[in-house]
DNA sequence: TGTTAGCACTCTCGTTCGTTGAGTGCTAAC
DNA sequence: GTTAGCACTCAACGAACGAGAGTGCTAACA
């Protein structure tokens, strides 16, 4: 059975008015504010109506309605499909974003910031693993006292380094030489590779070993930490703001929640290649209650990453759907381009 | 007044109680859980005493005794100065913390992590501004797609990159010949000099600008991001496990501090060379109410940083300032030898 | 003189019980 | 199909009240 439009225009605005006050809202509240041109009782006629078609629930007999899951499902559809889909790039996230951006190892870090100050909600970045991650470029740096920045390069534009301690008779041509030759030696391989590598040649050298265990140590943890997917989090205290979450204890609940990057991993995973927005049970953490999730990809190094926002199901769909997806194709075009200024 | 032993056995149990409890303390708990040897009620003459001189409060007359700011400020001092000293180094801290320290950049962030998981609080770290500080070396790493990366590193061992786009023609060699007479002309000056220096060279060159550019702009950009105290923070969260903070408003207004960080730069900038404890309204954020900030000094080259912990007054003074005086002393050391694995 | 038992007293906390008010559903009239 | 009217329901709020924890005081005791 499909809505005809007097019933769509209520129940949207049920869930605009309860998006903003986060109380139930009564049929005289629905003639006043957003003029109907009808009286109250014709309101209560359709809201009974729209609640035995699952659209709308009553806390208790004599309060007003709340829209259910099946409401916010139908309205973030129209959202999504027709054409009330939120079109064109959020200006001001994009603003936001570009300005703060600097380090490339921060992209990520930037990005949850700039999502959940925007949306006032708590912000998920999921970057997704890099395990054939192949070794581009190795350099050491000379740095004071016997010691030396390495800095391994991937093809997928991840950068890490560490100070390993070297001879002090390298100066900054020897550790060129020996960056050089190690690149040549190196490069193209996996980090896995590397380790191996490094390992056997180790063995039966009298080189500098400190170089060479540096170089393998790096690669190990680059590997370690590059395999996996991980997760970022950012602006977990804007739930408290949220009448949702003024009971402590579930504010907590949410909180801890946060903590555990498995879980939180496992529903940004499933996300698909486009926004998507999971409601209430659809999200799989049955631990947060009635929550809504909402997820923008992008591209990173042929893997999809995901950026979302976690809140309650009461959440402002449209601007967040159009903060998330330019955030993303942002994010996409920052990676693509590996260059940042 | 000086307390005599007895009056000092009963403040001293009357605060190791609450601040396991978080409740009021009663007579008779006093004599049960921490046999005294006497009854009830000559514990009661002696908390009516220490009341008097300011050592307890009572939330109302039917209630038991809690603790005073005097009362927290004694309890300290012995602890600070006398043979009760908290002696020697926290060792789970100390595995804990090097166990988890990789990269160098992440220093500052993993402290404050181990801190706040250690002690369940919330964790501050400032790290001193840099204003003098000199660039080291400069090295072009190259990168796919007609990309470099750029790493400046300083004599105080803070090392920055950045990705810019330099001509394809650019090899391995030619711009490690680039990195070398830029390492030449610019080492041993200050970040602001250098971006003067390339000011003044780019204007008559025509070599590509684009390396100077880049080089330039993360000049600028590690002069301002370093000439400035800096402060990161971890573990809000774990305010709200303390029923201090069950009010919902309160925790939000304690997470709100936490989102200042000039605020909470002035009150970090003001610690002394050793651990230091200040008690409810010494920390100096009104704001905060009832808090205790407790910090320990760490040296990074030539000034003084401070990690610290903030919660509520009712905390495990003891534990706090062995985490603390262990994790600052393991920062010198990091920071000071400039390596790390 | 210090310690202790006994007891009246105080005050918070949790519970119970009306009262109030928002909002509904139903009916009858338009 | 819409609307006014009205009885009805139920959460929220506040007052009243009993229970319990803890105190201060007094008088007896070592």
């Amino acid at each position: 059975m499909v809505l005809d439009e007097r019933k769509l225009r209520i129940l949207s605005a049920i869930i605009d008015d309860y998006v903003e006050t986060a109380s139930p809202v009564g049929s005289r509240t629905i003639t006043r504010k957003y003029n109907m041109g009808v009286s109250p009782a014709t309101i209560r006629n359709e809201m009974s109506d729209l609640e035995e078609l699952g659209y709308l629930d009553q806390p208790h007999v004599s309060a007003g309605r709340v829209p259910s899951t099946k409401a916010y499902r139908l309205y973030v559809d129209m959202l999504l499909s027709g054409a009330r889909r939120p079109i064109g790039e959020d200006r001001e996230a994009l603003q936001y974003f570009t300005e703060r951006i600097t380090q490339m190892e921060d992209v990520v870090q930037t990005a949850a910031q700039a999502v959940s100050e925007l949306t006032h909600l708590t912000a998920l970045v999921m970057m997704p693993g890099q395990p054939t991650m192949r070794i581009a470029t190795l350099q050491l740096v000379p740095m004071p006292r016997g010691s030396a920045l390495l800095v391994i390069v991937t093809d997928s534009g991840i950068v890490r380094d560490t100070v390993i301690r070297v001879s002090d008779q390298l100066d900054m041509d020897a550790l060129y030489t020996i960056s050089r030759m190690l690149t040549e030696t190196l490069a193209g391989h996996t980090l896995r590779e590397a380790q191996e590598m490094l390992d056997a040649y180790a063995a039966r050298s009298t080189a500098d070993q400190r170089v060479l265990m540096g170089v393998r140590n790096l690669a190990v943890q680059m590997a370690r930490q590059s395999s996996v997917d991980s997760v970022s989090v950012d602006g977990t205290h804007h739930i408290l703001n949220y009448p949702e979450y003024s009971d402590v204890e579930k504010a907590r609940a949410f909180l801890s929640v946060m903590e555990t990057r498995d879980k939180l991993l496992s529903v940004l995973r499933s996300g698909s290649g486009t926004v998507t927005v999971r409601i209430g049970s659809e999200v799989g953490l049955e631990e947060l209650g009635d929550c809504s999730l909402v997820t923008a990809p992008f591209q990173l190094g042929g893997g999809f990453g995901s950026i979302g926002v976690l809140g309650p199901m009461r959440m402002p769909y449209d601007r967040v759907i159009r903060t998330l997806s330019t955030i993303g194709q942002a994010m996409t075009e920052i990676f693509g381009s590996e260059e940042i200024s």
